[in-house]
DNA sequence: AGCTGTGAATATGTTCACAGCG
DNA sequence: CGCTGTGAACATATTCACAGCT
């Protein structure tokens, strides 16, 4: 299932206030895209060819230029993309221009690592609440937050509008938190947890399932003992 | 692009030795049924329909006998898929019945977190070796394990005779570390450096990117404003 | 009757190839 | 002349729908 878009700011193709389809690995690309676009920028590069984005990004040309299409025409025929101009566009795309406020719920070792988690703040991705369930670890800090108790679910989100949740719970108990999460505005989450989250359409989920990624790998590796 | 395939042990379904190409996102979803059928066998259900996986794994009935059918009959028409039997198929299919030999470089939060990750373990994936870059960090101990200098990256490869590498270095260096893993003998990467690697076909990298899960949010709450 | 296994139909994603602008 | 932007061709993945066991 793909995103529907709402055509960012410039250059709206034609039709106005069009809806289309934009695959999710198209719009992973874009993120990819623009983090090789910082890179060049660093280095100085002022433009750049679909050619060279695709090869820092491990992907084609071609697909650099559909993917880029679908929002604009951002280069120039004969000299490439404006570095620093199509960052900007990309994190404009992307929705990286504002903050976004998250509530962490998970305070374990996989929540510490997120919490402390350079990228995420770069970006713009803020933890403004970490809560946890075990009463050993509410009120304790990390980096001088609080760690709050579970039952403050509602509470913490309604009070730093929070509409991003990142949960690192125990498997059995993700699906009731992100209800609740839900319930107090939160729109989209992060899934740390081994389980697939049922949540009402809108709201966006994306899982990142670790032992899923290192079982894949098992199964290449298992069915490649012939070659 | 899919993973090739040597049918295993069971029902290869006519054409003996063949290879047939299964999607990534298929493997992954097989991956996501065993959970599924190990948590039915533990309620003590022996008999389960596809549908009843289905709704469990947050996909459709059809798409459990398609993924299913690619690697043989397990099922019983009229009946469902015996919950056990089936699990037993799936560990097979997937590589799991044997254990593999992990080494992970990176003894940050993030390494941290994966080498206490019980799920990992619980499918046979053994750390076996931990190395850092970091003076400060070797020789300090994780659960009596040495932390070792990254220079011991090829010995421990070697000595351990491991074929996984898990990777949660910085990016700028997780290209040179992962291309001297390969060389001594590492055949498939978890990749959490946000950096897509560049390695030899037939190495399978899975790359586990955090701020590309969290900007595809972004793009998915920022795009969806005018609902 | 119930539920699988699977071709055929559909939908989605990627690559090709080239017209057209700078 | 180089490189983008894009329809058209191709490849891949998902869903449908039903024949065929049990």
């Amino acid at each position: 299932m793909g995103f529907r878009v709402l055509y960012p700011g410039s250059v709206p193709p034609s039709v106005s206030a069009s809806t289309r389809v934009v695959s999710e690995s198209s719009v992973r690309r874009l993120s990819l895209y623009l983090r090789v676009l910082e890179e060049l920028a660093a280095e100085g590069e002022r433009a750049v060819s679909s050619e060279e984005v695709a090869a820092r990004a491990g992907t084609t040309a071609a697909q650099v230029r559909k993917d880029l299409s679908t929002f604009g025409s951002f280069g120039k025929r004969g000299l490439g993309y404006p570095t620093r101009e199509l960052s900007i566009h990309l994190r404009d795309i992307l929705g990286l221009t504002r903050s976004w406020k998250v509530v962490l719920v998970g305070a374990g070792r996989i929540g510490a690592a997120l919490f402390e988690y350079p990228h995420f703040r770069d970006r713009g991705f803020e933890i403004v609440a970490v809560l946890d369930a075990d009463p050993g670890k509410v009120g304790t800090r990390w980096g001088g937050r609080r760690i709050r108790p579970v039952t403050e679910l509602e509470t913490a989100i309604r009070e730093e509008g929070a509409e991003i949740l990142i949960l690192t719970v125990p498997a059995p108990f993700a699906q009731e938190i992100a209800e609740r999460a839900v319930a107090s505005g939160v729109r989209g989450v992060l899934n740390f947890a081994p389980t697939p989250l049922r949540l009402p359409a809108g709201v966006e989920v994306n899982e990142v399932d670790m032992s899923l990624e290192l079982e894949a790998l098992s199964y290449a590796l298992h069915s490649r003992r012939c070659r």
